[in-house]
RNA sequence: GCUGGCGUAGCUCAGCUGGUAGAGCAGCUGACUUGUAAUCAGCAGGUCACCAGUUCAAAUCUGGUCGCCAGCUCCA
């Protein structure tokens, strides 16, 4: 959506109507900001003593429709700082002030001069662009959406404004579609797919974000970690295993304390005159790995590998699902390498990203390089190794030809990061995976090599968890399959459904067959009819159902099932089907897909 | 943590303006043994999130606590 379209004048336009009605309806309303976004619109307002809640959104909305119906013309008008900053405090809209004067002060006011529009009777100061005449609006085209809390100029110190939003179209058709398409979406959240097909389960006695893996949720992790192991082995990556709680004082020399304090679950004081802390991050124990003896040149790169627990305290408003937890466990490793190693190790994460997801059909991602930003106080204190990593890791993801997008203040506190960005469905982006690079830890846990040419030296250290947490790459499959997993991933991964009794010898001789090469198997032998059957498993979302009736039995061969094909059966012989299994298991097809065949 | 909303059986939900709870699915039992998405019947399931208060009477009204949802802040 760009200025000059259509649908963001339409948009912009309609949160100016919106702040009009508001303003009409609460007339000591301040406003704060009010931009066009992905889907419509939002607009802040303090609204000061006065409660506003979505039962007031249909008030609004008919107000608007009255100024839409008023056919009001969009102009503008110019006034310098002084001028418009009276004219904003004769107006009551000290946010407003506010902004007026940052942007003169920061040059962003073309000649010092301040835009307003206007229509009707209402002003804002606002760049514009607006449609020429409300009636532009298509006025079935919107709806006011949602009512939250958001704070003044984002800064959690500062006032907390009610955000009202909209949605907005060009057409009602439109509206009404991204309506459907977000209730379909639904539908394949994972809180709620993890409930309906077993997979995790979160317990108030528990605690919030502490999820509990059920059976089938855990065959999902366990064939993750399994994969993940293959890779890191052909890889030369050391697996290691490390416990999930530490002395203070291990963080006092990673810095972790007090930099990341806020992030850490409080400290347990025993009687031993120590605190511990239950890990936030993997890292200072694969440090203390490293560090366990002198280590030589000819050990690097040196990589260490753990699918490691970790326990963070987020803020409780924050939690959500498996996307946001308390207690993770991340596919973490690290990599000390000399620095002329630093490319190649890092270009090899890069080649283990493009595996992973390539494999996993990962492809609606944003890849972030996260910098620093020297003006917080969140960073350690080296410019110049700042902006030297931060090249190194720019030079790589050019070399390798990934396209990526810069933004400071996005770094970990010890040195810059590749960030994979994922939306879920319900457009909330989170960083999956991360790669970074690390110049301050080998430092703080003085941690060494002996170089060819005999003098000590520091190793660089790449932190890297393709897989991400569990937890967050499992919410994103989820969504992403809609429940539906390949085989080799499958809590069950086949399912045997006999039409009648006389065909349950040869079921109990397929599934035993199937159970012996660990495969995971189940037969239906409910007293349910044939349909229910069917249609128990295609809920369930089983990859494979395997039918068996006479013919079956006679010919000794499997009506063969797909989830992702259910109107494309096979007919196949019972030997063969073994094999295709096994190998769409070794192979990891992804046959979750239509598009793939077995 | 902040703003707003919500919280009834395992799940999805009904229960009007206060008169101490109901359905479908799931579960259990029995019958049915079925060729591509729900066979029939019966049984069992809830201190209506929790704690106070108002009232003759609270799932319903008020306050608090906890949890969940959306957004903000923060982050894998």
């Amino acid at each position: 959506m760009k200025e000059a379209d259509q649908l963001y004048k339409i948009r912009h336009s309609l949160a100016h109507i919106m702040a009009q009605a508001v303003q009409d309806i609460y007339p000591n309303v301040k406003m704060g900001f009010g931009p066009p976004v992905d889907n419509g619109f939002y607009y802040d307002f303090d609204f000061g003593d006065v409660k506003v809640s979505e039962a007031d959104l249909k008030n609004i909305e008919k107000k608007m429709y009255k100024i839409i119906n008023q056919k009001q013309e969009f102009s503008i008008f110019y006034k310098p700082l002084d001028q418009a900053v009276e004219m904003l405090e004769k107006m009551g809209q000290n946010y407003k002030v506010e902004y007026a004067r940052e942007l003169v002060e920061t040059g962003q006011a073309e000649n010092g001069e301040l835009s307003f529009y206007q229509n009707g009777p209402f002003v804002d100061m606002c760049e514009g662009p607006h449609v020429v005449q409300t009636s532009e609006v298509p006025i079935k085209g919107f709806k006011l959406d949602r009512i939250s809390g958001s704070y003044w100029r984002g800064d959690e110190k500062r006032p907390m404004l009610t955000r009202i939003y909209g949605l907005a179209f060009e057409t009602e058709e439109e509206l009404k579609d991204y309506i459907r398409r977000r209730e379909l979406a639904m539908q394949r959240d994972h809180r709620k797919l993890g409930t309906e097909l077993e997979l995790f389960l979160i317990d108030d006695e528990v605690g919030s974000g502490l999820p509990l893996w059920l059976p089938k949720g855990n065959v999902i992790r366990a064939e993750l970690e399994k994969w993940a192991k293959e890779v890191e082995f052909k890889a030369g990556y050391h697996q290691v295993s490390t416990p999930s709680i530490t002395k203070s004082e291990l963080y006092y020399r990673s810095g972790h304390l007090p930099y990341y304090k806020e992030s850490m679950f409080p400290p347990m004081a025993l009687d031993d005159n120590n605190e511990y802390y239950l890990r936030p991050m993997n890292c200072p124990h694969h440090h203390k790995i490293y560090g366990f003896r002198p280590r030589s040149y000819r050990e690097l790169p040196f990589r260490l590998a753990e699918y490691g627990d970790m326990f963070r305290y987020e803020k409780h408003g924050s939690l959500s699902g498996l996307l946001r937890v308390r207690a993770m466990t991340l596919n973490d490793a690290h990599i000390y390498c000399e620095l002329d190693q630093v490319k190649d190790e890092f270009k090899n994460v890069i080649g283990l990203y493009r595996l992973y997801y390539d494999k996993l059909r990962l492809g609606n991602f944003r890849v972030r390089l996260s910098l620093h930003d020297p003006a917080s106080d969140k960073y350690v204190k080296n410019e110049d190794m700042w902006l030297f990593s931060e090249q190194i890791v720019r030079d790589i993801l050019n070399d390798a030809g990934v396209s990526f997008i810069e933004e400071a203040g996005e770094a970990a506190f010890y040195g810059p990061k590749m960030d994979i960005q994922i939306k879920n469905l319900l457009g909330r982006e989170e960083t999956v995976s991360t790669c970074q690079l690390d110049f301050v830890m080998a430092e703080r846990f003085d941690l060494e090599y002996s170089a060819k040419d005999g003098t000590l030296k520091r190793p660089y250290i790449i932190h890297r968890a393709p897989l991400s947490t569990h937890e967050r790459m499992i919410s994103f499959l989820i969504e992403f399959y809609g429940g539906a997993f390949p085989t080799w991933m499958s809590p069950v991964q086949v399912l045997l459904v006999p039409v009648n009794e006389d065909c349950m010898d040869y079921c109990n001789e397929i599934a035993n067959t199937l159970f012996e090469s660990e495969f995971r198997v189940e037969i239906d032998d409910s007293s349910d009819s044939f349909n229910k059957k069917i249609r128990k498993g295609t809920t369930q979302k089983i990859p494979n159902i395997w039918i068996i009736g006479n013919e079956e039995v006679s010919n000794r061969s499997v009506t063969w099932r797909r989830y992702a094909r259910q109107q494309n059966q096979l007919k196949v012989d019972f030997t063969s089907a073994v094999e295709k299994l096994q190998f769409m298991r070794s192979d990891r097809v992804m046959d979750n897909f239509d598009d793939v065949e077995i």
